[in-house]
DNA sequence: CCGTTACCCTAGCTGGCAACTAGGATTTGA
DNA sequence: TCAAATCCTAGTTGCCAGCTAGGGTAACGG
């Protein structure tokens, strides 16, 4: 597996909140946990991450809940799993800056040429980052969706 | 950290066979450790996944050690990485069976829809795999290689 | 105001697995 | 026949993903 439960998880819990009205007020982690058959304590740690990344806002006490901070189309999957998982990186020495620039921890040491290997798994980041910020929250919305389409299908497919 | 050590070592020892002449005959897994720094035993177990995946080939006694089956040309990175980690998926939900395609292993359960976020992780492990796909171990065979050049330097940020 | 509902925070646990190590059996070249 | 190598099966061990526990704090409703 790549990507932890957070990802998995944390996913769906946005695409929830992005599938519901904006006038049906938040939605409390309890009616999301049961709705997702998940466990609710551990929703609460990556709320607090989605919370701290600025994606979701929170209203507390009675009939509070979470919300989307943004519109689903103004939040890109790669910041989602970015706050969900940390650092996207394929492996250890590959690290990926702010600026998106991806550097080999190795490089720079002296007597110490960079990873051989450094080529295939920047393209490896490089892609997964590329399509994590092509998709934003909103293509995940569940619109009630019937059947796929046969554009979907095709896309589904590698 | 997406990929275990064992992609990560394994694709080095692919790549210090790759840069290797033919006429030097086999190396030995020694002689790889010692090279590239990793720990031999373990690399005994990488070893084993690349020859029942039909990507190396050994012999055994004196003067024995692993060579490429294949010409570097004809390897794909995928069938390294797949050889070395097993199946490649983003989530725990997401199969792709040898055909290339994905399903979402709780399709078909009645009663259950699919994932709404199997179009999230379908992409992201359609581009993992289109990349895998792409590049050939030739293209990690270091040939000596003095300073990136230009055209390396730009591939290598997003 | 008071109780209920929810978010919020820190702490801990725990089973599984990645990342090795150990030790021997087997094959082969010189 | 010896030494060098692969091959095979079994461990071991530390860490961390994936939770649970329990309280504190804010806000709403009546």
């Amino acid at each position: 597996m790549i990507f932890s439960t957070k990802a998995e998880y944390g996913v769906r819990v946005m695409a929830h909140l992005a599938g519901r009205s904006a006038s049906d007020g938040p939605a409390s982690l309890h009616s999301i946990a049961e709705a997702e058959g998940l466990p609710q304590a551990y929703l609460e740690h990556l709320a607090a991450r989605l919370r701290r990344a600025g994606l979701v806002e929170s209203r507390r006490g009675a009939r509070g809940g979470y919300s989307l901070a943004r519109p689903a189309e103004a939040i890109t999957m790669a910041e989602v799993v970015r706050a969900l998982e940390g650092r996207i990186a394929p492996i250890e020495c590959i690290t990926d800056g702010a600026d998106g620039n991806l550097t080999c921890v190795r490089e720079g040491e002296p007597g110490h040429a960079p990873c051989p290997t450094k080529l295939l798994w920047s393209r490896v980041q490089g892609s997964i980052v590329r399509t994590l910020n092509d998709m934003t929250l909103a293509e995940l919305a569940r619109p009630a969706a019937p059947a796929p389409t046969r554009t979907e299908a095709e896309t589904l497919n590698v």
